[in-house]
RNA sequence: GGAGAGAUGGCAGAGUGGUCUAUUGCGGCGGUCUUGAAAACCGUUGAAGGUCAAACUUCCGGGGGUUCGAAUCCCUCUCUCUCCGCCA
């Protein structure tokens, strides 16, 4: 949620910056700032009565102290008649309060300077590319045809047991997952992350905190009996560890990972996107999470950049990074870098990680805040990336180091993995 | 699932309708003392709105009600704890 101060003093500022987003805001804040001079005007007007009241009443507490009886009964006649001429005006405060709410959680998060105008993924801009794409041969096989090869995945069964979108991994697929999950989790720790192991399901407080709530209702599996929601991303039972928390300067910043399954509904993506590991309806992800001063929250997007790049060269794939247009960009991040790896057989680039900072928009809806040298309460900043997905790495592990009859691991897996490569079932 | 108890500031824990701000302890912060530290002592210490700053208003789990006045009484919801049952 974007912070009032910012858009009552820079208005236009603000609809300049959301343009980028293709989001018109024009007719939402114009409403936003007449609300909020009406809030403010009526409950000025509001707190003076109320202050009238109180003060009489303690009159009458005082009254009837002394044994005063009379007094206090003229009294209380007196704070009647004043009372029903205000009764509708707390009412009238939290009704535009409301409205006001309501608009603002609307509005999407400001994208930073950097963010380049666009409104596809055509428009985002590849910042760097890495890894050498391989030359693989002409026979060479998509990763759910590997996946059959070598007793991975089975697809199907994941179809009787649940649905599409849900494979059962077996076997050396299932160990292979859990090599990278062990990987992925030393490396974020060697790092400064500290390991979580989050709820998997979270109330609608913790859905609203990182914008899952209103916005993507459709997007998460929904526990109605108990009004929980399936996690998405593990960013959000993360995240929310810290809601309403005032944090002191010297706990910053607070870096936390972990290792969750996440659960999309993916409404409305059918075709050959969907193929194989593309995309699913359950997958593991191991995360990490910053939450940092105002200060210093780019310098954090770019150690967190940095600390994926160097995830994904150790896994000697060839992966670009993607700064996204405003288009492209989701609905709480300030700025975001999609990392990709490249699926040698099927020709396509792979969504690994996305690592967005939201500066204090997330914050600002969970009330994470710290006290600066000046005892002044403020906001913080959060950030959040990938470090990694797992399945799509897998695809392109699979495709891009296969041979005639195995499958080779880059070398930081071995140790994690328990051998070189993957073999047949027989071999 | 059944029965009972409870929800108060960072934590612990008083407070059952009205004196000035919600006792007090611990913790935190500042100071005195000390070569330094500890101890001791003194002071200070919640959030939101509002203001140049104040005044002032709101907040005792959420919502509603009674009253001139509610942390306190009533209704309701949510959550937590204890015991029993079931169970990894």
């Amino acid at each position: 949620m974007l912070q009032m101060a910012m858009i009552r003093q820079q208005p236009d500022f603000v609809k300049e910056r959301l343009l980028v987003k293709n989001f018109d805001a024009s007719a939402a804040i114009a409403k936003i700032l007449e609300l909020d001079a009406q809030r403010k005007r009526l409950q000025v007007e509001m707190e003076s009565e109320q202050a009238g009241l109180n003060a009489i009443s303690k009159e009458i507490g005082q009254l009837m102290a002394k044994g005063e009886k009379e007094k206090a009964e003229e009294k209380k006649l007196e704070v009647t008649t004043l009372k029903s001429k205000l009764s509708y005006l707390p009412d009238a405060v939290k009704a535009i309060e409301d409205q006001l709410h309501q608009l603002l959680v609307t509005l999407p998060n400001l994208p930073s300077a950097q963010v380049p105008p666009g409104k596809t993924p055509n428009d985002n801009i590849v910042v760097k590319e890495g890894g050498t794409k391989p030359v693989l041969p002409a026979n060479a096989l998509a990763h759910w045809d590997l996946a059959r090869k070598y007793n991975l995945i089975d697809f199907e069964l994941g179809n009787k047991i649940t649905g599409s979108g849900f494979p059962v991994y077996i076997d050396k697929g299932a160990r292979i997952q859990r090599a990278m999950i062990q990987y992925f989790l030393d490396y974020n720790t060697r790092a400064g992350f500290i390991e979580y192991q989050p709820p998997l399901v979270v109330n609608e407080t913790s859905a609203y905190g990182t914008g899952q709530l209103p916005d993507k209702e459709g997007q998460m599996y929904y526990v109605g009996e108990d009004k929980l929601y399936l996690i998405p991303t593990s960013e959000v039972p993360l995240t929310n560890i810290l809601r309403d928390a005032i944090l002191h300067e010297k706990d910053l910043p607070v870096k936390m990972t972990a290792y969750t399954p996440c659960f999309r509904r993916e409404a409305g993506s059918y075709g050959k996107d969907v193929r194989g590991l593309n995309r699913l309806h359950q997958f593991d992800k191991v995360e990490i999470v910053q939450v940092v001063h105002p200060d210093y929250s780019y310098q954090a997007l770019e150690e967190m950049v940095n600390h994926v790049e160097s995830l994904l060269l150790s896994l000697d794939l060839p992966y670009r990074i993607l700064r996204l247009c405003g288009g492209d960009m989701s609905f709480a991040s300030a700025i975001t870098y999609d990392f990709e790896v490249f699926s040698a057989a099927q020709e396509k680039w792979l969504e690994v990680s996305s690592v967005s900072n939201f500066e204090s928009f997330q914050t600002n809806r969970m009330k994470i805040r710290f006290k600066d040298e000046h005892g002044k309460t403020q906001l913080l900043h959060s950030l959040n990336g990938s470090s990694l997905a797992i399945p799509r790495i897998l695809a392109c592990l699979l495709e891009n180091n296969q041979d005639a009859d195995l499958i080779l691991l880059p070398k930081v897996l071995h140790k994690y993995f328990g051998a070189e490569s993957i073999l047949k079932p027989n071999a």
